[in-house]
This record gives C-alpha cells, sequence and structure tokens, in this order.
DNA sequence: GCCAACGTTGGC
DNA sequence: GCCAACGTTGGC
C-alpha cells in the first residue's frame, strides 16, 4: 500500500468531476512525462491512496482523497491519431504511455499550497520541492496519514 | 503575462 | 554523448 499526489487542472478534471462520475471513477490518461509513467507503471497498484490535487489554477492545493482502482493499462489516446495526446511512436503491440483508474473517496475542503508550506510536518513533501512538476509524485505514509487526517477530522 | 526550473529534441 | 535551443509546467 502506497501513496500518492496526483496533480489535475481543475478544468479539465476537477475533484467535482470525479465524484460526479460513475462508481465516482475515472481513467487517468495523457500523463506524457517518462518519471510519471514510471511511477504508475512500476509502482502504483489497486487499492492505494491518492490526494487530488489541483494545479495551473487561481487557487492550487489538495482537493480531496481517492484511490487507484485499477492495474496499469496502456493509455487508448496514445494510439488516436485526433487526441491531443496521440503519439506517433506509439502501436498497440509497443504501447508507451499508462493510464490508470482512480475512485474519488471524500471531496474535502481545498487545502491550499501556500497552507501545504506552512506545515512543517509537511516540508518534504516532493510536490513542494523546489523545481518540483511532476504531475505525480509520492506521498510518504505519515504525511498521508497527516493530511487524511487535517481534511476528514479522522484520528 | 512573467519567469524559474525542468524535460526533450536534434545537430554534431 | 554533449549541449544549446526550444517547449512545458505551474505558481505568482
Amino acid at each position: 500500500m502506497q501513496y500518492w499526489l496526483m496533480k489535475s487542472e481543475p478544468d479539465e478534471v476537477s475533484m467535482d468531476d470525479v465524484m460526479a462520475s460513475p462508481n465516482r471513477t475515472t481513467a487517468w490518461f495523457g500523463v506524457r512525462n517518462y518519471q510519471a509513467r514510471n511511477f504508475m507503471r512500476d509502482a502504483m497498484r489497486e487499492g492505494d491512496g491518492v490526494l487530488f490535487y489541483h494545479s495551473s489554477c487561481a487557487q492550487p492545493g489538495i482537493a480531496g482523497l481517492a484511490r487507484i482502482v485499477s492495474q496499469p493499462y496502456p493509455d487508448a489516446s496514445q494510439f488516436d491519431p485526433v487526441s491531443p495526446y496521440y503519439d506517433p511512436k506509439a502501436s498497440p503491440e509497443q504501447p508507451r504511455w499508462i493510464s490508470i483508474d482512480v475512485q474519488g473517496t471524500h471531496k474535502t475542503r481545498l487545502l491550499p499550497l501556500a497552507e501545504l508550506r506552512s506545515i512543517p510536518e509537511l516540508a518534504e513533501m516532493v510536490v513542494l520541492q523546489k523545481g518540483s512538476r511532476l504531475s505525480i509524485t509520492p506521498v510518504t505514509p505519515d504525511q498521508w496519514r497527516y493530511i487524511e487526517a487535517l481534511l476528514t477530522g479522522a484520528a
């Protein structure tokens, strides 16, 4: 069991969109960065916890909690010539990019980036490190527990 | 819109 | 394999 922070632009997919999806589940596709891809392919597994983060927006921060509900599988958009995520170098025989299904569990209050930065217990979070741009970053169990308790009131 | 930081591309 | 140029991310 591992924990992750996943960035989404709320104009594309917001926490509300996830919670409104059938079974509160949506396919995470369009990752086109090898480091993030490798996390999905090699480390993410069904049941892992996800901090759902809104990026590139007026109020960046954590918007809810989710979990991984599938194994990794090839991202269909890489084969679609009209998709903005089309990759001519990928083929169904040799897929390059990975999707995974994410299910929303709690929509929470927005935990703003500035507040995250103000919490000493969270100072080591990968997403807070200088220059960090990865759309998927690992979260430690301690960081997860702290944020989960903060946002859900769970002990 | 600005800009820092990082990733990718491609010539050599 | 090096590295300059370019593109992207993402907070502000």
